[in-house]
DNA sequence: AGCACGCCGACT
DNA sequence: GTCGGCGTGCTC
């Protein structure tokens, strides 16, 4: 890129001009801050929190984020300056900028990680970013007036469909360096957008539909042309399912919608090519539609109205007593309470205010129902922030947030890298959700405490909401520091669901399981269908088998690059590691011996619809799993055919268990429950607690009491009777005592310290070492471990973990840190481990 | 994260 | 004899 930075010669000193320099945060997983020079006339450019362009080491020239303005020069070094400025307004506000440093602080990780997950790429500009025209611009009709290099560019640009140039080109193009105010001023018009892989092109999602020529919507014409096709029932058939899904005559507008085309030529019952003789004479005509990503319902309902039962009304009513009390309340309310209602509520009173409002979800409950309902109560004030979106519509939402566009967002963990700088309220809905917490890559952050301390910094309410909170959660309720609301009642007056346990173990040595179903679920599975109602099995584990075993010699292929067994995945006939996604043919013989007598071990999903099948062909079963829902729309799909009840039985992973309400469910069977219970993990009891009681929500709604068999070799574990009674507080009495016992959290804060090595003993030695040094610095009883975690190699890499707990208090834990963070450095310095990694996670979940 | 500089194996 | 492998260190 042509970025010498060609630097006016300063004018004579006429008054005692000052040096400013700037602090950025460069997107890289840097410790520290990068120190700039402002140009002198450009000190009345510079934003905190706008971007800036630096050339960083000899070649990169990368946009960051100005985090500081000052007078001191860098006393080591000669500062670069500033090569351009691209924004006159912040894009990252100073409760932003407050918020990141916190984030960074807290969970062990730079600032320019923290930027990193924050900004959409769209916003983080470099050489490579690419600009295109944006399809919907028409040369003539811009009402913009288009300045010199714009046009130039517009030229550029227009030479051929779907043309792109990357940066460096613009600025060879235009002979100038500071070419980014051009590209920004282009953006804001809509006239080009920007991307950052040849990968996010954009192709806008073209939907093809029919609807009624227009001629034949008047009554008569009608008439004619059923005469006309009485000859013809394949076209006939296809005419009356579309008067039939589209309201002609009550909605003169719905016929000009018409319906997506694939709804006809997809349907069993009706002749593709018969829609398209209708359309070859002109009785439906084809259009293309351009549709959002997000399936948004097209019809729009004229007018929003539910009526609060009473025990909602006065949930809410104590929701908002609390809040004068305290800054946080949990509302503890059983599925199908109805708390979406009074979080729409408590928007709106907040939205009143004047205030912003976010309202997190977790991803898989982030339907294009709930947005839906949410447009039809907040319009265009609303902004959706999910992670299924292109970048562009994410920096839409950004800039929409910025300019006061968008007053409520509703979105999945990342929206709390949002710039928010007025919130009024915060609703983390199912709080407990592990999918608040971000793994990999960092920051390693919980959205759900970024929310608390975002609220915190911000002055608002915070909402969190679950049928199951989180063990840490409750017990800040029972402390007294944060509020609890309780609603308890089911909306619509349907009880709590039958819970019975099946032995597993005396069914398997009677030798009466039919696969993996014992008579008791199989049986009741039928009858369920014979009443036309319908069922969701659980299964924590997808693929076929986890594994398979040659019966001459024992052979179990492994995988390559991890310490697991390949899963079997019988429908795409592979061999599948689940943590590295290597994947391999399942060989028709064994390649140590030959044999072809290779047998399946254990059992998944894809099993458990296969085995299914078999023993009740005449049920409609469907999978709903990773596999299955890969595709962009496939999840849509199927929760459509089953609400629609095109299908029956619903099996499944963790996706079934969370997120949409079905009224016909009346059964719900979790195939093998001690998976779930036997999990090597502090943790492993509240989650199955959780899963079991959000799985069994699933069952009866609408006034139909619903059941729910739960299958175990051990009906007698102490975590059963709890679900049972679906009694979260004796659950939670028994946890917490376990926590206390034990020190885990929330008594004490647990960091994990995770060493990876590509050799297996200096992964130990460098553990070794890391816990020694951190024996040192905390003492014997903080610090646990080394050991190899259950899977001890991932992607070629040996793990070993150490688990650190500290106490709660704050300076405790920030002192502890810096231990921490000593002891890794004393790891990191040593030459023998310079290819060790340490990873650092903060309250793991 | 990149990218340059710097020391040891298979090639014209 | 060189080209290039990636190990280590730096970037205001």
């Amino acid at each position: 890129m042509s970025l010498t930075f060609d630097f006016v010669s300063p004018e004579p000193a006429a008054t005692d001009r000052v040096t400013l320099f700037a602090d950025v945060i460069l997107p890289l997983p840097l410790p520290k801050l990068y120190t700039y020079r402002v140009p002198y006339e450009m000190n009345d450019e510079v934003v905190i929190g706008g971007r800036v362009i630096v050339q960083f080491g000899a070649k990169k020239t990368l946009s960051c984020i100005v985090a500081a303005v000052h007078e001191t020069p860098p006393a080591q070094y000669q500062a670069k300056y500033i090569l351009e400025f691209i924004d006159d307004a912040p894009v990252v506000t100073q409760p932003q900028l407050k918020l990141f440093r916190w984030m960074a602080d807290y969970y062990m990780c730079t600032l320019g990680e923290v930027i990193n997950a924050a900004l959409p790429s769209a916003l983080k500009l470099s050489s490579e970013s690419r600009i295109q025209l944006h399809p919907a611009f028409v040369a003539e009709g811009s009402p913009y007036p288009i300045s010199e290099p714009e046009q130039q560019i517009l030229t550029a640009l227009s030479t051929e469909d779907g043309k792109s140039m990357t940066f460096t080109e613009v600025g060879e193009l235009l002979g100038v360096s500071s070419f980014h105010k051009v590209i920004k001023s282009l953006m804001q018009k809509d006239i080009i957008f920007l991307f950052e892989h040849l990968a996010d092109k954009y192709s806008p999602k073209v939907v093809k539909k029919v609807r009624l020529a227009h001629h034949f919507i008047e009554e008569s014409a009608l008439e004619t042309l059923f005469g006309q096709l009485a000859g013809r029932p394949k076209q006939l058939d296809v005419l009356m399912r579309y008067l039939q899904r589209v309201p002609v005559y009550q909605n003169i507008h719905a016929n000009h919608r018409g319906l997506e085309k694939s709804a006809l030529t997809s349907s069993p019952h009706l002749s593709p090519s018969a829609v398209n003789t209708l359309i070859k004479n002109g009785v439906l005509e084809q259009f293309d539609v351009i549709v959002s990503r997000f399936p948004l319902d097209d019809e729009p309902e004229a007018k929003l109205h539910f009526t609060f039962s009473e025990a909602q009304t006065t949930a809410r009513d104590e929701i908002l007593t609390q809040f004068s009390q305290r800054d946080i309340v949990l509302l503890h309310g059983v599925t199908g309470a109805g708390k979406t209602e009074i979080y729409i509520e408590l928007i709106r009173n907040a939205l009143d205010g004047g205030g912003q409002v976010l309202y997190l979800l977790p991803e898989i409950a982030l339907t294009a129902q709930i947005v839906t309902r949410l447009m039809r109560v907040f319009g265009t004030r609303l902004g959706v922030y999910h992670s299924k979106f292109s970048d562009n519509e994410r920096v839409e939402v950004w800039n929409g947030v910025l300019s006061g566009r968008f007053q409520v967002v509703v979105g999945v963990r990342s929206a709390v890298f949002l710039p928010f700088d007025n919130l009024a309220l915060i609703i983390v809905d199912e709080e407990h959700e592990s999918s608040y917490k971000q793994y990999e890559p960092a920051p390693r952050y919980n959205a759900r405490e970024v929310a608390l301390m975002m609220a915190n910094y911000q002055g608002a309410k915070t909402l969190l909401g679950s049928a199951t909170p989180a063990v840490e959660t409750y017990y800040q309720t029972r402390a007294g520091r944060w509020g609890l609301v309780q609603l308890t009642k089911r909306f619509g007056e349907a009880g709590l669901p039958e819970i019975e346990l099946v032995d597993t173990r005396k069914h398997r040595e009677a030798k009466k399981m039919h696969n993996h179903f014992t008579p008791e679920l199989l049986s009741e599975i039928e009858r369920k269908l014979g009443l036309q109602e319908q069922v969701i099995l659980f299964q924590n584990r997808r693929g076929y088998s986890p594994f398979i075993n040659c019966l001459d010699c024992g052979w179990i292929p492994k995988c390559k690059n991890c310490a697991v067994s390949l899963s079997y995945h019988k429908h795409s006939h592979e061999l599948r590691c689940h943590y590295c996604g290597y994947n391999d043919r399942m060989p028709v013989e064994c390649p140590a011996c030959g044999s072809r007598a290779l047998k399946t071990v254990g059992f998944g999903t894809e099993k458990i619809e296969d085995d299914l099948k078999i023993m009740l062909p005449a049920a409609n079963v469907q999978r709903m799993d990773l596999d299955t829902t890969r595709a962009k729309n496939s999840y849509q799909q199927i929760i459509a055919d089953f609400e629609n009840q095109v299908t029956n039985v619903l099996v499944g992973t963790q996706m079934v268990t969370k997120g949409l309400d079905f009224a016909n469910v009346s059964l719900v069977g979790i195939i093998n429950a001690d998976s779930i219970i036997h999990y090597p993990d502090f943790r492993a009891h509240e989650r199955a607690f959780q899963m079991f009681v959000q799985v069994s929500g699933r069952a009866g709604r609408k006034g139909k009491k619903g059941k729910v068999i739960i299958q175990t070799a051990d009906p007698t574990q102490v975590i059963f009777d709890k679900v049972i009674r679906n009694d979260y507080l004796e659950f939670y009495e028994y946890e917490i005592g376990q926590r206390r016992e034990y020190g885990f959290p929330p008594f004490m804060r647990v960091i994990r310290l995770t060493v990876k090595h590509v050799d297996q003993l200096l992964a130990e030695q460098a553990a070794i070492l890391l816990t020694q040094e951190l024996v040192e610095r905390l003492g014997r009883e903080a610090v646990l471990g080394p050991e190899a975690p259950y899977i001890f190699r991932i992607r070629n890499f040996y793990l070993q973990e150490i688990t650190v707990k500290i106490d709660r208090e704050h300076t405790v834990l920030k002192q502890a840190k810096a231990h921490v963070l000593a002891a890794m450095n004393v790891v990191k310095d040593q030459k023998e481990f310079k290819q060790a990694r340490l990873v650092a996670d903060v309250d793991p979940m």
